[in-house]
DNA sequence: TATCCTTACGGAATTCGTAAGCATG
DNA sequence: CATGCTTACGAATTCCGTAAGGATA
């Protein structure tokens, strides 16, 4: 049993069962692949795939038992490198962060600029996508921190942190009749034309739940996927803009007034994930804290063994 | 990265940081093993060995590190091999049980009957020894289901299930003056001298705990690991002995009588006990269902699940 | 017929054991 | 000076890529 052998079986079912991509992906001879895989089975005594003629179309049953722990060898030995890179270049390497626009824009500019100062020798790879792209990455070992305020607590293989709480606000542009309300109510706000975030982006189920349980029903004409783009609309007239507050920026955003809404809509929380079974680096440790204050080391640690279920 | 490499770290750190006897123990030569180690250093780019000279002395802080990571490496590609033959071979395989005397002597017979007669194929091993040492056989893989009364709930890498309950008797010998008693007292017994098991062997705790409750002294004259030595010092008259009720054979000790003590002693659990990270095969679910019914496959998967602390 | 896996083979790289060298308690 | 690790070197093995073969959609 080797390394190699495993790696093939994993990368075989990721790339759906085609081992000619399976060697083009691990730089190698596709023979070379088929036969890691068969000395494998070979060695293992049961077949791992299931074969109609000469081609690979499934996993077996012992495949599908044993995946898991090919995946977490892999995962192990990777782990393995990488404690040992941590003590021989405490300062050096590489993080990866997978954020959203409105965290990646907003929310991490400081804690880069700060990271950056404090270890100039790593290199940073900031990562963007949705929630649930962001999981995606995660989960697949390509980022080693995640950040958003929606979806990620909703996956069992991810350890999941509270970061910061927020709220929304409403920005118009400057003269609107909206700003003439002493006090901001929900109705005043049904009245326009919403443009806010896309379902499943930076609380807009919030900002859903808030209007349900008042009984509105909102006209949302644009939903974006950040507060730029909604802003941008904002401007145009096309209606007011419904966005987190940290997204308005007073110097930046002339055209544009921020009126405060938390207390229209529910207060958000954004969450920072982690893979189960990941070894983060002490860099990495330190940019959760240059992120969050209140998660030092020893914080994301606990967190960590206080959350290791289903493992087996 | 290779799993000899992997091997030869653990086993040095088994032998005490002697490579030869590692070179012994994986059938291959001394310089061999230098090779794997320090080939395995370069890769991941930190010492895993304090050297002192040309000797290792032990683990360097980043080895100290990694060797958890290493021993699930191991453990995980024997789980991967284990998982092939288990469906290549259902019926067939070894089977090693670490047990107490008591349990060997009288409790697994019957399941031990049962089993073999189930599944004819798997040979069975049956290891012996004192609470810790089923512990200590566990925990170095050696076997794969512990059955005891006392220790194994405290060790955070065993996972225990309860099996089944019981409580002590007393035996004399024919005639003795306890048997008029109409109802057997502890004051009753504190006046003769007492034959019972050692400290941490088959509830004994739980005999202290009843004296000493009752503020009384009994005089333990003879300490013994199993019970058939204690009734034989019984059967020559030594004192009075206390075992486990199951222990007691009206036909195989004719000259004893056994008087019931479970008014007089808290009851004992006897747990079975497997390691965390171990996979077991299927006709060793069956083995522990034959052993203690209400523990189907189903119920020690669940108490697996249900007890995954402390992993990372 | 194009795609995709297997088999066959030869060269290259790695691995491994023996023998010699050297440090340490 | 005996034990124990390292270095050196040559042989054996393993590994891997190319080329050809065969099955399937």
């Amino acid at each position: 049993m080797n390394f190699q052998q495993l790696r093939s079986v994993r990368e075989a079912v990721r790339c759906g069962f085609n081992l000619t991509e399976v060697a083009t992906v691990l730089h190698t001879s596709q023979p070379g692949i088929s036969r890691q895989i068969r000395d494998l089975e070979a060695e293992v005594g049961s077949p791992i795939f299931v074969r109609s003629g000469k081609r690979l179309t499934g996993l077996t049953e012992p495949g599908r038992a044993m995946l898991p722990l090919i995946e977490r060898l892999l995962q192990d030995a990777q782990n393995l490198r990488r404690v040992g890179e941590e003590f021989a270049h405490e300062q050096r390497g590489t993080l990866s962060i997978a954020a959203t626009h409105s965290q990646a824009r907003y929310a991490l500019p400081h804690a880069v600029r700060d990271f950056r100062a404090q270890f100039p020798e790593v290199s940073l790879h900031l990562h963007q996508g949705s929630p649930r792209q962001v999981a995606s990455l995660l989960l697949a070992g390509e980022a080693d921190i995640g950040i958003a305020t929606e979806a990620l607590a909703s996956y069992p293989q991810l350890v999941t942190l509270p970061c910061y709480r927020w709220t929304h606000s409403v920005v118009v542009p400057h003269g609107h009749p909206l700003l003439r309300h002493e006090r901001l109510e929900l109705s005043h706000l049904a009245e326009h034309p919403i443009v806010t975030y896309d379902q499943g982006y930076t609380g807009r189920s919030h900002i859903d739940d808030a209007f349900a349980a008042a009984g509105l029903r909102p006209q949302v004409v644009i939903a974006a996927m950040d507060a730029d783009v909604i802003k941008t609309y904002v401007e145009l007239g096309l209606g007011i803009g419904i966005v987190a507050s940290i997204a308005i920026d007073a110097e930046r955003d002339r055209g544009l007034v921020g009126i405060d809404a938390r207390h229209l809509f529910p207060l958000n929380l954004t969450r920072l994930a982690l893979r189960r079974g990941s070894v983060l680096r002490g860099f990495g440790f330190a940019f959760i804290e240059t992120f969050a204050p209140s998660l030092s080391r020893d914080a994301v640690v606990r967190a960590f063994l206080d959350s290791a279920h289903e493992d087996a």
